[in-house]
DNA sequence: GTCTATAGGCAGATAGAC
DNA sequence: GTCTATCTGCCTATAGAC
């Protein structure tokens, strides 16, 4: 359930990124203001700078939580399935679970409008990708191995086409799908990505 | 070469939206302003309102005129190539050229952005992704007919997924790829999808 | 840590002269 | 059609009291 936001602790500084998150994956970074998190926590706009002092920041800070729970998943995923397939299965209801809850991944939100963004947020969104394209090539590279995946090319540029695939969805099927059918379009798209082997 | 933006003629209406079709595909629709059109133009802010009263009316003047041109470039393949496979691989292109330009498709920047804008955007770039759809599984029941294709599952919902992998790899590609590797990635991820038979 | 108050700038938009 | 001038409102950000 990673990267829906669950709100961590009571803090105020989680309180501030729960809500900004859920504006980044709905409005995207320019589509939402320090107005609109102050009004949804009735504190004061002057308040919120004291946590974050510019905008930057509280993106800096929005895609390191994010990319640490990630990750987080990831690993919960490595060590509950062991089988190629299935962790693969695993990785597209990360997707699901943010598109149901109405949300765009937020690195691929931050990635639309990466050309306006601050260095430090562009580098961040970068290592993302690069984390979730690195543990899918090792579950691609183990799959092959013990024959349950067949795919042509290298591990690392199909682990680019799975994340590529499962970003344009939530793109495209926030847009155009209901949330009933993307789960199981994420999981045909990753499996032929994958080409993982029947039976 | 739909979707680079090339100058139709000399008029002021087109100028306009050649400029602000730039700014979308590169900045996102809230991520530039009439200001910035007004400097590149060489003309005052007052000037574009009397062209395109208001933002609206610009940004769905935007996607019409793009999804027009998208609609003629597909017609142009299905008239050039009679091959699902080399169509398929035209079609590929049409992204690939886009991204060359160091650009983002402009529905895909904007389905990003869906939620923050008006209704007549909205309802024109769920029809871009309608034309699109339709022609492409046009393509698909066609090639599965007379064996150049092999995918299981409807044509529509692999069409879907064809939009999605290209949507998605040029969201990512902004962040993590030059434009030397995209055109063959593009291409790989379709005939992937597609199940384009070799031979 | 949160507040009031405010700065300084830019957003989209309009009126009216030319 | 394009201009100058202006309006209103929102934006990010800061100073300083409590």
């Amino acid at each position: 359930m990673a990267g829906t936001g669950a709100q961590t602790d009571g803090g105020t500084d989680a309180s501030i990124l729960d809500v900004a998150e859920r504006l980044v994956q709905t409005r995207g970074f320019n589509g939402f203001s320090y107005a609109d998190i102050a009004q949804e926590l009735s504190v004061t706009k002057a308040s919120l700078h004291y946590h974050y002092p510019g905008k930057a920041d509280l993106g800096r800070a929005l895609i390191d939580r994010y990319a640490e729970r990630f990750a987080d998943s990831l690993a919960a995923i490595g060590a509950a399935e062991p089988s190629p397939s299935r962790a693969l299965d695993a990785y597209a209801n990360l997707y699901a679970d943010v598109f149901a809850a109405h949300r765009m991944c937020l690195c691929g939100m931050l990635a639309a409008e990466y050309e306006t963004l601050p260095d430090p947020m562009q580098e961040a969104i970068r290592g993302f990708f690069d984390v979730n394209e690195a543990w899918l090539a090792e579950v691609l590279t183990r799959g092959r191995r013990d024959g349950s995946l067949a795919f042509a090319g290298s591990s690392r540029e199909t682990a680019r086409g799975i994340v590529a695939g499962l970003e344009g969805a939530m793109l495209v099927g926030r847009a155009t799908d209901g949330p009933a059918g993307f789960r199981a379009a994420a999981r045909r798209l990753v499996r032929r990505l994958a080409g993982v082997q029947t039976g």
